[in-house]
DNA sequence: CTGAAAGCGCTTACAG
DNA sequence: CTGAAAGCGCTTACAG
C-alpha cells in the first residue's frame, strides 16, 4: 500500500537504515546534522514507518483492545470519545472488539491477544464474576495490562475508574428522604450490569438507615413493555418516588406518572442516572446523578498508558466525582 | 505476549511451518490426515496466529480503519454497532480514528495508511468539499477500498451508502403540506452537515412546488442557546409547522412551543430525524423520520468487503429505505 | 502434498 | 555516532 519504505528514506539521506530508525525512536542518539537531514527526507517522501512491522519487529503496536458490549449503548458513545481523545494525545491507536454473547468472551479474548494489542480496556459492564474472571485471568497470563473502564466487580486487584455508584444512590435516596418521601421505588434493569447492582445496594442502605421499606423493580428498557408495569406500580400503591438505573426509564416513568395524574413532584418525586441531553429536554425535567462518562473513558485510557509504561501509578481505582443535578422532578 | 508460535505446532505436529501455515490458509491444499493433526495440535495449544506478522508477510491486515468525527453523537454508536457486528461476521478488525479538526484530516489519513488497513470506512459527515476530496485522493493514491457511510458528497464514483435524505425531507414536508400547515420552517444546524444539506433541498424542493415561503433557521445544539431563538420564532410568526433536522431539536422546539401554549399538532406540527429512544419519550410523542442507522453501518461493512475481496458489487451507492413515523406532533 | 528458503518492513543489540 | 546483521512470526512462490 504505502510504497515509501525506511530502504527509500535512508537511500535518500545517504544514512543505513538502522540510523532512519534511530532518528525515529531514539533521537538524541543521532549527530544533529544527521538527524535534521534524515527528517528533512522524511518530509519530503511523507514517509510513515508501517505500523505493522514495527509492530512485529518492536512486539509494541501501540495500539489498545477496547472490549464493548453493547455499542448501541448512549454511554459508551461518549466514553469511546474520551478513549479515542487520549488515545490520540498518546499516540495509540485503538482496535474495537465486541462480545456480543457470553459464550464469546474466551474467543473473543483469544483474538485480542491475537492482535497483539499493548493493553485493554474493558467496558463491558454486565454482571458476570465468573466471566470476569476469565478475562482478567486470560488477560493476566499474557501480562496484557488491563483497566476496567466503569465496570465494577470484586476484583480489588484490577485497575478501574468509574465513580462510586453505591454512594451516589445512597445521597439520591437520602435527598428523596429529606424531602419528605417514604415509599421510594428503585427501578432497575432485568439485565443485569455491575454498576445498576451497586446503585441498588446504595439505594437499599439510605432506605434501610431510615427505616423505610425497600421497593426493587426490574424492566427491560423497552418502553412498550414498561408502560404496563409502570401502570401497575403507580396504580397499586402509595408509592411517593422512583428512582431509575438510567435517565430513559426515569423519563418514561415520569410520562406515565403523568399521565396518571400526578403532581411531581409533590405527589411523585423522579430521578435517574446519567445526565444525558435528553434529560433536560423531559417535561419536566428531569433530576439525575450526572455521570462523567467523557472522562472515564479518557481517565482509563490515560491510566492504561501508564500501564503500559510501566510508569508508578499512584492510584490504581479511580473514583471520578458525580453530582447530584436537581432540575424539576425532585 | 502469545508465546505459542506457528514453530510450536509445527514442531508438536511433525510438520514444517509451512504446513501449518496452509492449513490456516488453503487448508485444501494440504492432505485431509496431516490436516486433522495439525488442527489438533492448534487446538490443544491453542495457538491463534500473530495477527501483526501476518499482516507484514501477507499485506493483508484484515482490519479496517473507521473514521469518525465526532463520537459523541448518538447516531454513530449504533452506526458503529452494525459495523462491528457485520465486521465480526467477516474476520476483520475495527481500528478506530477520530478527526477532531478539519486541519487533521490529512495527517489522520496518514496515520490509516500507516496502520496497513485494508479498507476504509469514513463517517465524518461534516460538509467539506475540498477536505473529503483530500480523503478521496489520498486513499485513491494508496488503492485503499474506501466506502462512505452516511456521508453525502459530490464524489459520486465514491461508494456510498445512507439514506435519500433529500427525498426524506421532501416526503416530510410534502406531508406536512397536505395536512394544510402553509407555513413551515426548517431548523437545521449552525455546523454543516452534508446529510442537513440534503434535508435541506428536499425541503425546499417540497415548499417550491407549493408556492409557499422557505424559511430557515439554525441552531447550535445547544439547548440553552436554543430556547431564545426558538421563542423568537414562534413569537413573531404566523407559524404552522417545523422540521428539525434532529430528533432533539424538535423536542427542544416541542417543548418550547407547548410552554408558549401551542396545541400540537393543530396550532403547530413539528417532526424530526432519526427516530432515537427518546422520540418516543417526548410528550406529545415526537414524529419523525426513522432512520435506520444500525443497517447502515452494517451495510457498509458488508459492502467494504466485497470492495477489498474484488467481488463484484452491482451497486455502489445504495439507499436504504427511510419511513415516516407518525406519532403525536404530525 | 510437503519442506526449505526468501521476504514482508521494521527494531535492536553488537561492533566499530 | 553509525552500520551490518539478526530477528520479529508469519506467507508464499519454488522445488521436489
Amino acid at each position: 500500500m504505502n510504497n515509501i519504505t525506511i530502504y527509500d528514506v535512508a537511500s535518500r539521506a545517504k544514512v543505513s537504515l538502522a540510523t532512519v530508525s534511530r532518528v525515529l525512536n531514539n533521537p538524541e542518539k543521532v549527530k544533529e546534522e544527521t538527524r535534521i537531514r534524515v527528517l528533512n527526507v522524511i518530509d519530503q517522501l511523507g514517509y510513515r514507518p508501517n505500523a505493522i512491522a514495527r509492530g512485529l519487529a518492536s512486539r509494541k503496536t501501540t495500539t489498545v483492545g477496547v472490549i464493548v458490549s453493547d455499542m448501541t449503548r448512549a454511554s459508551i458513545a461518549e466514553t469511546l470519545g474520551g478513549i479515542c481523545d487520549i488515545a490520540k494525545k498518546y499516540k495509540y491507536a485503538i482496535k474495537l472488539f465486541s462480545i456480543m454473547r457470553v459464550e464469546d468472551v474466551e474467543d473473543t479474548l483469544k483474538d485480542v491477544i491475537a492482535e497483539q494489542v499493548d493493553g485493554v480496556l474493558y467496558l463491558n459492564d454486565e454482571l458476570e464474576e465468573e466471566n470476569l474472571k476469565k478475562v482478567v485471568e486470560n488477560l493476566k497470563s499474557v501480562r496484557m495490562p488491563i483497566v476496567f473502564c466503569n465496570v465494577v466487580s470484586d476484583f480489588s486487584n484490577i485497575p478501574t475508574v468509574g465513580i462510586n455508584y453505591e454512594l451516589a444512590a445512597y445521597e439520591l435516596t437520602k435527598k428523596m428522604i429529606e424531602k419528605g418521601k417514604k415509599n421510594i421505588y428503585f427501578i432497575s434493569t432485568t439485565r443485569k450490569y455491575s454498576v445498576n447492582d451497586k446503585k441498588e445496594q446504595g439505594y437499599l442502605r439510605a432506605i434501610s438507615e431510615a427505616n423505610l421499606e425497600p421497593k426493587i423493580e426490574r424492566t427491560t428498557g423497552d418502553t412498550e413493555i414498561n408502560q404496563p408495569l409502570f401502570r401497575y406500580i403507580l396504580d397499586n400503591n402509595k408509592i411517593d418516588g422512583a428512582i431509575a438505573a438510567r435517565d430513559s426509564i426515569a423519563v418514561s416513568f415520569l410520562n406515565v406518572a403523568r399521565f396518571m395524574g400526578k403532581r411531581i413532584p409533590e405527589d411523585l418525586a423522579v430521578a435517574g442516572f446519567q445526565n444525558t441531553r435528553y434529560a433536560k429536554l423531559s417535561r419536566p425535567m428531569l433530576s439525575c446523578i450526572h455521570l462523567p462518562v467523557y472522562d472515564i473513558g479518557a481517565v482509563s485510557m490515560r491510566l492504561l498508558t501508564k500501564l503500559m509504561n510501566d510508569e508508578e501509578t499512584v492510584e490504581l481505582n479511580i473514583m471520578l466525582p458525580h453530582a447530584i443535578v436537581e432540575r424539576e422532578t425532585l
